[in-house]
DNA sequence: GCGACACTTCGGCGACGGCCGCAATGTGCG
DNA sequence: CGCACATTGCGGCCGTCGCCGAAGTGTCGC
């Protein structure tokens, strides 16, 4: 009404920032975005399980972001995976988060960018391996002709006697879920291996010990076991891989 | 309820979320914040009148902001200067407001950074001239012996002799305010000339076409007149100083 | 000291928005 | 083909929040 100041620039800008901030504003979205941060893809009822709120009430949120640009969504079935929509908008959750009012958080603020650092170099995604780590084995079995990277991924002959030996068994694959799919990553950009096998594989890797899940979330550490593992069977040296994150993303 | 999944860590990220993006989900809030971006300390009573809101209404806002840590106030007088809080703010309402809707804003969003630039570079500050430009005067003032830098800003004699010789005569001191006065920049954090004088020195400024105003903004822009003036009176190489900053804070 | 002025506080009004439950839709799976 | 399940759409309830006007406080300037 009154503003001649910055005229039409200020008015575009500020229906953006209001759009943007009140989809944040709200507890039970900020949750939701929080919870993505880890780069998965949640569907919308674990969603409204983690958030606490009925499926309907995440429903309309997701709606809500979805339109709003903050969230990204595939259809899959019966079910509806989320994601965040692209990593300027992960940046900007993070530093949002970040912020300190002026007499509060005395601990725990470093603790995003940590996390997110480990989340980087491997985590869960669902229920197979993703991350830098992630990638990285799904391109030494491409690259050692085990993997197929036609629409989607296949295994070859040889991979699936790979997997055979590695697994001591082919995981079943009773339901319509196929061996092989891939997945792409939200900090990598590149596609890692799920389906059964990415799932299979990462319960053989927990199970042996090769990763284990730091705190309660979705990051994963490689243990000693796993370094030489997944060098043995794939040649990745999974502590340059680490080294290289550090390096690289700080 | 049911967050196992990240748990301490999101909840305390949860809030901190959800409050900064609740003050800024608010329309007259955002505009408050935008206009902010000027680098200025408007006072409540211009924020309200900008915004289209009664003076109760905007202090309400303000008071908000400030305990949010989004903004900072300072009190002089029967005034409440308020300025943003830091730079990172700044920063984030910039990214905040730069984030497009999937199907929006064709035209200017670039505009942001570069508007910036430029106010960062030189702008007016209620009355005075802000930003490098800003600054620099007021340190060449002082190395030449013209300004006194004691308990704010204090003309020297040979001070007032060159004030009284650039501008063809003293700014009259008819109110109580004072002839020089500093304030504090967010952009540069260091103080330049305020008061009467700098408010002359300004309109002097402009009147002879020294500096122009870029827009209906704050920005300025140094012409050839003012290139020639300001480094003959103080030797202040406004190309240089501009230069300095596209190379430094692209 | 006395008006003018900038700002703040308070009470109340109105609207927006989040939440739920229920019913409907569409998809896997036997 | 039919059940189970994930998700969505639709009222309806209720709390929150932004807005204002009026009254109060402190400062400026004569």
């Amino acid at each position: 009404m009154c503003g001649t100041d910055d005229g039409r620039v200020t008015s575009d800008s500020q229906i953006a920032l209001t759009r943007l901030a009140g989809l944040l504003a709200d507890g039970t979205r900020a949750a939701f975005c929080l919870a993505l941060l880890d780069g998965r893809a949640w569907t919308a009822g674990e969603l409204a399980r983690h958030a606490g709120v009925a499926p309907s009430t995440a429903s309309e949120h997701l709606s809500r972001l979805v339109a709003g640009g903050v969230l990204a969504e595939e259809h899959q079935g019966r079910h509806r995976y989320i994601r965040l929509a692209d990593p300027a908008v992960a940046q900007l959750i993070e530093d949002m988060a970040a912020h300190d009012p002026p007499a509060a958080s005395p601990p725990g603020t470093l603790r995003v960018a940590g996390a997110r650092r480990a989340l980087a170099f491997a985590r869960t995604c669902y229920d197979h391996i993703a991350g830098r780590l992630g990638v990285a084995i799904a391109d030494a079995l491409s690259s050692r002709g085990l993997l197929e990277r036609r629409a989607g991924f296949a295994f070859t002959e040889a991979g699936t006697a790979w997997l055979d030996d590695v697994l001591g068994g082919l995981p079943g694959v009773t339901g319509r879920r196929p061996l092989a799919r891939q997945c792409l990553d939200w900090t990598e950009r590149r596609p890692h291996l799920a389906g059964a096998a990415g799932a299979a594989l990462c319960r053989h890797a927990l199970d042996q010990g090769w990763v284990t899940r730091i705190g309660s979330g979705r990051a994963l550490a490689v243990g000693p076991a796993g370094a030489e593992a997944f060098s043995r069977l794939l040649d990745i040296d999974a502590a340059a891989l680490r080294l290289s994150l550090d390096g690289g993303g700080a």
